[in-house]
DNA sequence: CATTACCTGCAA
DNA sequence: TTGCAGGTAATG
């Protein structure tokens, strides 16, 4: 997934819909529904408007409001979900994947496609959507966090510090790709212990991670698979990178052949000269 | 901690 | 045919 940035430019690009009335929702996969079965949402759920876009770690809350009802339609893209708005006089070519649809009265589409069937979707009133065990347990915002949280929510936390950056309960929204960047933007090997990082090492993460999700919603997010943005648009962080998928190629700091591990139970590329476990 | 499961497509 | 993929929860 789509991680953060391809989350808040989701969120964007999202608000075209703002306004727009609910006409119809569609599922073939209401196994991955959260809150409220598809029989309940399906009749519930007309006649609301779309009303606010907001972004939580890596879930994009829809906000919707009939009278003086607000309720919430949420979405996770996980690994391989997107959203695709396609409105009144397109006609996209659909994908085999397509999952849940949203009609609106205006006959704007918008479309989750996901092929692997991860992606979740919640919907409820904001409270109820709130109090799943994903969204109490969701960390502080890696966009939003402050340096001295940061440093808490880490210490907080034993283990290597791509596992804890990868936590989602610790710091939200940065993923696999983010991660190896952030780090070795740190020069910090990936299997470091948190509690042998000095607050220098622990400062210069929480800088990297800004610096490089920032770089990533510049420059349009990740597109390696089949993630666009609803619009279409193509992301170019993938082109960008200064390890993720860079396996044999040198590192442009130092020169030495980028590797390829596993941390953390995920591929992980580094840079064995320039990313260490020791300190500086 | 690491490994597995969820599911499908695609490259090696 | 195998192994791997942007995530996460469940299991040793």
């Amino acid at each position: 997934m789509p991680e953060l940035p391809e989350a808040e430019i989701t969120k964007r690009k999202l608000k075209n819909l703002l306004g727009k009335k609910i006409q119809k929702f569609w599922t073939n996969l209401s196994q991955n529904l959260k809150n409220s079965s598809y029989k309940f949402i399906k009749k519930d759920i007309v006649n609301y408007k779309i009303n606010k876009i907001k972004r939580l770690g890596k879930v994009i809350l829809v906000y919707l409001n009939k009278k003086n009802k607000i309720k919430i339609l949420a979405f996770h893209q996980r690994i391989s979900g997107r959203l695709i708005i396609q409105n009144k006089n397109q006609k996209f070519k659909l994908s085999n994947h397509i999952h849940f649809i949203i009609t609106f009265s205006d006959k704007t589409q918008l479309f989750f496609e996901d092929p692997r069937k991860f992606g979740i979707v919640w919907y409820g009133f904001e409270k109820d959507v709130l109090k799943d065990k994903y969204f109490k347990n969701l960390g502080p915002d890696i966009l939003k966090i402050s340096f001295s949280t940061f440093k808490k929510q880490l210490l907080k936390h034993s283990g290597q510090i791509k596992s804890a950056l990868l936590n989602q309960k610790i710091i939200a929204g940065i993923g696999n790709i983010l991660a190896d960047e952030i780090l070795w933007y740190s020069k910090i090997h990936p299997k470091t212990q948190i509690k042998t990082l000095n607050l220098i090492q622990i400062k210069k993460i929480w800088q990297a991670s800004k610096k490089i999700i920032n770089k990533s919603i510049k420059l349009g997010g990740t597109s390696m698979r089949n993630w666009l943005h609803p619009d279409n648009t193509i992301g170019n962080f993938q082109n960008k990178t200064f390890v993720y998928g860079k396996k044999n190629q040198n590192c442009s700091r130092c020169n030495t052949k980028i590797i390829k591990i596993k941390s953390s139970g995920r591929g992980t590329y580094l840079c064995p000269k320039c990313q260490t476990k020791s300190m500086p």
